[in-house]
DNA sequence: AATCTTAATGCAAGTGATTTGCAAGAAAGT
DNA sequence: ACTTTCTTGCAAATCACTTGCATTAAGATT
């Protein structure tokens, strides 16, 4: 599986607060660099672990009000991976280039995927419909190349598990 | 926009539920003909408002399980139009084409939009990664021609609302 | 048509993820 | 240091489902 070259962002977090008029808290600041360094899409739940282990007081509400911010900001996406492990979603700094991610329903791994064709995609809604683009997602389900030599193709996903 | 045209499935959903030893029900009979002349993609509470026209008795929990069912038997897709009007989800019966979901932040009107570009992508993750598809979701946000023309591009998405 | 087996339903309660209300705390401008 | 108001943490609430379980009713069998 080609995995897409993690092109992070030039503009900082912290900055991109500055610019905002955010305040820059500890928490905030920890929360920044938690995203910025992660090496892959994290859950809320995630976040909040690794970020009380610096700053055992924070709270989980922190950490939903400051990724909804960044959201809203859209310097972080959102996915759920089709909710594959539950209804809870995953965050990841938003990259320069693109992506699909694509969740084997064998093994459960989550894998990133680029093609030229997503970003045509785009073009032609943007030229043909003039839509203008905020953000979009393609998710994929099915069976990486492992799962399918391992067992032959299951013909129905097994039923989700949740994430705990 | 160009609307996809909607090809709908040749075999039936109560026929469908047949082949897989399912009982055709009076409540299972009426969600699958919702869902089957449903224009569009509707959440669950809809679905059960529209069933309860009918039969003032069905739960809510049978909508739920049946949509659960359908959706692991491959015939309805679940989506969540990047979740811009709460955590809810939306159902449509699987179509013969796909298409994606392109959702307007300015209306909140909800587009599909289809391109070839589109089957490329599973075409290169399958030939190039050896994945094989089950399912996938392409959804998009942003602004539509109309909105532009109204209020020039709004710079970020407006606080999401819950919809109820 | 009555009987039987077991899938399917409805009701009530539960759960997990996220949000809200609000008082206390702390950035950052003055 | 003083003040403003953005942020946080705690507790409680909410939303969108999901589960447990007794009851009902498909649909196969007799």
């Amino acid at each position: 599986m080609p995995l897409v070259r993690q092109i992070r962002r030039r503009v900082g977090l912290a900055r991109l607060a500055k610019e905002h008029g955010l305040r820059l808290t500890r928490q905030r600041r920890l929360i920044f660099s938690i995203l910025e360094s992660a090496q892959t899409h994290l859950n809320a739940k995630q976040i909040l672990e690794l970020a009380q282990r610096l700053e055992p007081s924070i709270d989980q509400v922190t950490i939903y009000r400051n990724l909804g911010l960044l959201k809203r900001l859209g310097v972080v996406d959102e996915l759920d991976l089709l909710h594959l492990q539950g209804d809870q979603h995953y965050y990841e700094a938003r990259q320069v280039r693109a992506h699909s991610h694509v969740a084997c329903l064998g093994c459960e791994k989550v894998f990133e995927f680029y093609t030229p064709a997503m970003k045509q995609i785009d073009r032609e809604l943007e030229k043909e419909c003039g839509f203008s683009i905020s953000f979009s997602r393609i998710e994929i389900a099915g069976y990486c190349a492992e799962c399918q030599k391992k067992a032959g193709v299951t013909p129905l996903p097994r039923t989700p598990k949740k994430a705990r």
